[in-house]
DNA sequence: ACAGATAGTTTGTGTAGCGCCAACCATTTA
DNA sequence: TAAATGGTTGGCGCTACACAAACTATCTGT
């Protein structure tokens, strides 16, 4: 559904501000912004932000195979792999063949893994007070749970296994 | 230097209960998915997510200087001017030597920019749906405002080049 | 008025992420 | 047995970005 407001929008100073849902810009922004923290707190762990995304996913989903992986962080199975070699080498991840169908590697955070993603995300804490330092903690725990929200239903679909066609 | 449980050691292992700050995978993520989207959604209207986020601070901003926009957008100065050459090749954006030092551009969205920004987030909102669907439309509402409280400081910090009426 | 700093621009270099294609193996399914 | 599927590897190409160097125009301080 498309809604124009109305097509005018013009006046360059004080107008209209249908600010409802202008999320992406503002979601892009902040992302951007922690990311750039991130980084560097990251580094010394040996991790980036995108292990660090696939690790929670991997946690919150308890294991999943690679494509379906590569389904929930939405990039490609090749890239995926390079991903998971790197987690891997780094021991906290493990690749395991699937009992039921033996094509499939069942990839799960090791002991290591969580350990390391705590770590990290401990390591975290500064960049994200940092960025999210204009809101209280009481907002930033609502932040949080909606983002998680907003998030999970890919995320949480652990069962991640259920898929044909495609 | 190795980052140990330490001073706030409580709870070594329990893997739920810190679920406090852990924004930023999931900032990440939700902003990955958003950004995918948003790249169709914008192609046809010539922009890319980038230059979303430049229209917007420089609308949220009312102008200002190129400098001030790259601390602002937390990029190099070099590249800034790339992104505003294709935002003023585009008619969107124009720069405007300042009176008061003139060895600096005022950068301004024009009315057509503004407009453009208007029709890209209108677009954007179907992309927004779908990746914020899990989001009742207050909790959205709720989200994009924690979210523009979050970018706010910055944003909204810019050294307010006073100029109103382009 | 001159030197040095500062804003912006251009060009070029290097790195990294990532989508995509193609070839290939192991395995499952028809 | 043939075809489809999950994973792997390698390679191509594009884009974003940080960084550096050189240059112009302009400001500022002594």
């Amino acid at each position: 559904m498309v809604y124009r407001a109305g097509k005018l929008g013009h006046m360059p100073a004080a107008p209209v501000d249908q600010s409802e849902r202008r999320s992406g810009a503002l979601l892009e922004y902040l992302a951007r912004r922690m990311r750039l923290r991130s980084e560097s707190v990251l580094a010394p762990l040996g991790l980036r932000p995108r292990h660090l995304v696939a690790l929670t996913v991997l946690r919150d989903s308890g294991g999943s195979s690679q494509q379906a992986l590569a389904g929930t962080l939405e990039m490609d199975g090749t890239n995926v792999v390079g991903l998971l070699n790197d987690l891997e080498a780094a021991g906290l991840v493990e690749r395991r063949r699937s009992p039921q169908d033996r094509r499939r590697h069942v990839v799960e955070l090791t002991t290591v893994g969580a350990k390391r993603l705590n770590e990290a995300e401990c390591a975290l804490a500064s960049a994200e007070d940092e960025v999210l330092g204009a809101l209280a903690p009481g907002e930033r725990e609502i932040f949080y749970d909606l983002l998680r929200r907003a998030a999970g239903p890919a995320v949480t679909c652990a069962d991640a296994y259920v898929d044909e066609e495609r």
